[in-house]
DNA sequence: TAGATTGTTAATCGATTAACAATC
DNA sequence: TAGATTGTTAATCGATTAACAATC
């Protein structure tokens, strides 16, 4: 496993690669750049050069034998890879991602949530006060930390995340978050995508 | 209100300079390009593109009034017109976004879910059989539409969808969706996210 | 008037795509 | 061998940033 510069943007591609081998390990032994080109509408060139940067195990003529490629692509993207975090802001939509089996398929498994509302704590719902974050992010050499609180509180959370250790941000709020150079925030900005749906709307329907 | 020739890039930047207005609406009553880019962590030749995007009332030396910047960047955004939606898909994620209140904030209201398990169909909590699905979007002149299906099912809901004019489509599947040239398909890859997530933390525990 | 800030034109940068050489 | 496919080098494209002119 090698993860030497690789762009960001080949990287959000590479899930796309990888769902779309499984739809079709059935179909095809071997595949190509050019078939997978075609089917997710993408340049092949494109999709040559991410897969280059993921594995060197394509054949001229033949391309690269399907089950290998998954393989290679899972690893890569830490699908083998169990990495623990937990969520700050037990909202609904905190909750919601917590409740979100799905990401188990992904390597990323959520451990516990934390809020700063006493009314909504609930050790067996594992929701816990986030005084006691610091320590449970010690212990169990938690990474990744999720954000799920209101904008203006996501800074501070951002900061204790930090301060304890995580490596990685997912922030669901709709604000810029400063970290040190080295820890990575993640933007899931549902706002974002909402401007750009909406802004097509506008265009269609003026 | 014009909305030619806007960048998805800029599009995308535009809620967050509408948040950080937002928070500090009480401290500034005119803004500069250059103090939101110095809070962003942005370019400010950036910003200034951006905004003037948007609006046309920037004043050299005195900048933009907050407030008005505030009403144009909303209006703008469509924050101020209600876009009635549905999901498709009432798993854990679709029920989530369902029962999710901030999305009314961003003129976003979702009316209905629709699924194709019987089980899961319950019309007091508003998720109806998909085959009503059709009916119900021409009836309401629904524009938007939300996939929250398994990657499997999530093209036949897209054609559902499209068959049943709907004009943007909100995809929380991790795959490639085919449509027609005037649809617009954003999608909310959290595949991709957790990629990224994953592979920093590969580079800093290698 | 002076200078902070806007808005524009030009340069740079990174990512995508095209052209081509290598090879199973 | 022929040609489909890989992988690489060069050209293009779009977005970001730098330099500058306009102006309240």
């Amino acid at each position: 496993m090698f993860h030497l510069n690789i762009s960001k943007s080949t990287l959000q591609r590479l899930p796309l690669y990888l769902n779309y081998l499984k739809s079709v390990r059935d179909k095809y032994v071997n595949i190509s750049a050019t078939i997978i080109a075609d089917a997710l509408k993408l340049n092949d060139v494109q999709v040559r050069k991410d897969l280059a940067s993921v594995s060197s195990s394509g054949k001229p003529k033949v391309g690269y034998v399907t089950e290998d490629l998954i393989k290679e692509l899972e690893d890569f993207l830490g699908y083998n890879t169990v990495n623990n975090a937990i969520i700050v802001g037990a909202g609904k939509l905190g909750k919601a991602l917590m409740g979100y089996s799905g990401f188990k398929e992904y390597g990323l498994n959520i451990l516990m949530a934390f809020d700063s509302d006493p009314k909504v704590i609930d050790e067996a719902e594992r929701i816990m006060p986030i005084e006691k974050l610091p320590e449970f992010c010690r212990k169990m050499n938690i990474k990744i930390g999720i954000i799920t609180v209101p904008a203006q509180n996501a800074q501070e959370v951002c900061d204790l995340l930090v301060e304890s250790g995580v490596l990685a941000i997912w922030n669901f709020a709709p604000v810029h978050l400063r970290v040190p150079e080295d820890i990575l925030v993640q933007n899931e900005n549902m706002a974002a995508a909402l401007a750009v749906l909406s802004n097509h709307l506008a265009e269609k329907l003026k």
